[in-house]
RNA sequence: GACCCCAUCGUCUAGCCAGGUCAGGACACCGGGUUUUCAUCCCGGCAACACGGGUUCGAAUCCCGUUGGGGUCACCA
């Protein structure tokens, strides 16, 4: 198919030296998003030109969050490290244009130069050694033996350099302030700052939308576009995402819970984390807050509203219930409330399957199934994690559920409970039909006979079928659970905790 | 240090560009209500324009400065 030319492109390279943090997802989700509202195309690329830094299982680790929040690409994932050749022949092209020259200075030299320029407060950017050596000087230079970088040739006339960033505006920074920067380094590999220019190139890649910390590097990014002719795409950077003191994220620094793996390990549902992560450094400009499918934030999503200021991800270490930033838990109870059930199935699944508890039967169309997602969709209202619905949720699946101790204490201690709890399972055994209404006339009727409120009884018999003090409205629960499993948890229960 | 960016509740933010409603929403927190429970739901509350000048009848909004924070200054990406 023929190429449009006003197709948007756009790209995520991350560099394959760590996992895939909640920054690079966010820069990756931006793009995706981007890239779908406009019907245009996200390339894939893995940016391994630090081959000591780069590792595969990092590529994998990366790759798979990706999948995992659901961000698919067009194109890629290519290999930086592919087209080395390529950088290297740009760099040759623009050195035979004269845009480039090769340096002579070594490190030694370099880092003693700037020690001093440092020292006397002046500017300590490269100071042109090399900048206009002759061919006899340069001829000497390599006679010596000595090794050379190649350096960009950053033109000198003009007093500023500016671009104008579709989320900061206009750029604009005193020319001197831009070093004559390396591009190929002695050993002939060439830096970032070039290969990343010509992948994009390459790529076809027409908007950039990256960390504002590239900020800088988009200055000599056009000046290298320029110099080659070629057409210079658009750039957006984004705000940082920083820590409760203000400090950049890092796995080193943080830990897990700044990895997107953290989040599909906590039970968080992709989407969920999307949303919540999309919502650091952009909003819709209304009361919105919660996108339930990608559709709807693919449309309301814009560039233009994206913020100029840097966010703060508010995690507490230590914090046992809000183990990351407690919005993000709030979206993702949000969503395992509001998606189709089918769904939440689907993603729970896996949750299930782990504890062994995952029945094949749920999966065919059927009465099994039916009551499978009837009982999740009377469990998720107070849910927050997938790990939720077998751990909080486990005796709605299991029979060896653990009694959360505190509620024991608090709701099976009162010692008449010992003698109602066998009473009113042989009661509610007899109760038909086996519904929400039935076993709630026959439990009130019983409470009446025997003189004790119902809250004795409804909250111990809570405790006893589900282990929980907490959860769905008890009759629901006896409905949910069924006859069987109801009066034998309740006369078990009475067994276990007053038995003697 | 130089250069660039940013600055509204504890946090995410709306409002700013085109000055003029008690500065709005969400999360968290607190209180009340519903209920048999609350990690559900409903209602209410607490809580911010960093500071100082200026322009203006009027400034969160425009200008300047200060302070604070962040980013970048590599033969990393």
């Amino acid at each position: 198919m023929a190429d449009r030319t006003d197709e948007l492109r756009v790209r995520f390279p991350p560099s394959p030296t760590g996992y895939l943090h909640i920054g690079s997802a966010r820069t990756a989700l931006y793009n995706w998003l981007l890239a779908r509202k406009h019907g245009g195309r996200l390339v894939l690329r893995i940016e391994d030109t630090d081959a000591a830094r780069s590792t595969e299982a990092s590529t994998r680790a990366i790759l798979e969050g990706l999948r995992w929040m659901g961000i698919t690409w067009d194109e890629g994932p290519y290999n930086q490290t592919d087209h080395a050749e390529e950088h290297r022949a740009v760099a040759r092209a623009l050195e035979e244009a004269g845009h480039a020259y090769r340096c002579y200075c070594t490190p030694d030299e370099l880092a003693a130069r700037r020690e001093k320029a440092r020292a006397e407060k002046g500017q300590y950017g490269y100071d042109g050694t090399c900048r206009d050596l002759t061919p006899e000087q340069r001829a000497a230079r390599e006679a010596e033996g000595r090794s050379h970088v190649v350096r960009f040739r950053v033109p000198r006339d003009r007093a500023s350099f500016r671009y104008e960033d579709r989320v900061y505006g206009v750029m604009e920074v005193p020319a001197d302030t831009i070093e004559d920067f390396v591009i190929v380094r002695s050993n002939g590999e060439p830096l970032y700052v070039l290969s990343n220019v010509v992948d994009d190139h390459r790529d076809r890649v027409n908007l950039v939308v990256r960390g504002a910390d590239h900020r800088f590097n988009t200055i000599k990014q056009i000046l290298i576009y320029e110099a080659m002719g070629w057409p210079v795409p658009d750039f957006g950077h984004i705000p940082l995402t920083l820590d409760p003191k203000r400090a950049k994220i890092s796995k080193r620094r943080h830990g897990e819970v700044v990895t997107v793996e953290f989040y599909r390990d906590r039970g968080f549902l992709p989407w969920a984390f999307c949303n919540f992560v999309a919502l650091q450094g952009w909003n819709a400009g209304d009361d919105r807050e919660v996108y339930l499918t990608p559709e709807e934030l693919v449309e309301a999503f814009d560039l233009s509203r994206v913020s100029r200021t840097n966010s703060v991800f508010n995690y507490d270490p230590g914090n046992k219930k809000f183990f990351t930033d407690p919005k993000a838990i709030h979206i993702n109870a949000a969503h395992i409330r509001g998606i189709p059930l089918d769904e939440l199935a689907a993603h729970l699944r896996p949750w299930f399957e782990r504890e062994g508890l995952w029945d094949p039967a749920w999966d065919a169309p059927g009465e099994a199934r039916e009551r499978f997602l009837a009982t999740l969709d009377l469990i998720r209202q107070r849910y927050h994690l997938l790990g939720d619905f077998v751990t909080l949720g486990r005796a709605w699946f299991a029979d060896d559920f653990d009694f959360d101790p505190k509620a024991v204490k608090k709701r099976l201690s009162r010692p008449e409970l010992a003698e109602l709890l066998p009473a009113l399972a042989e009661r509610l055994a007899a109760v038909e039909p086996w519904d929400a209404e039935h076993t709630e006339t026959a439990l009130r009727a019983f409470c009446e006979e025997r003189g004790v409120k119902p809250g004795l009884v409804i909250n111990a018999a809570r405790v006893a079928t589900t282990g929980q003090a907490v959860g769905p409205g008890i009759f629901d629960v006896f409905a949910s659970l069924g006859r069987e499993r109801t009066t034998r948890r309740i006369a078990a229960a009475a067994e276990r905790f007053f038995g003697s």
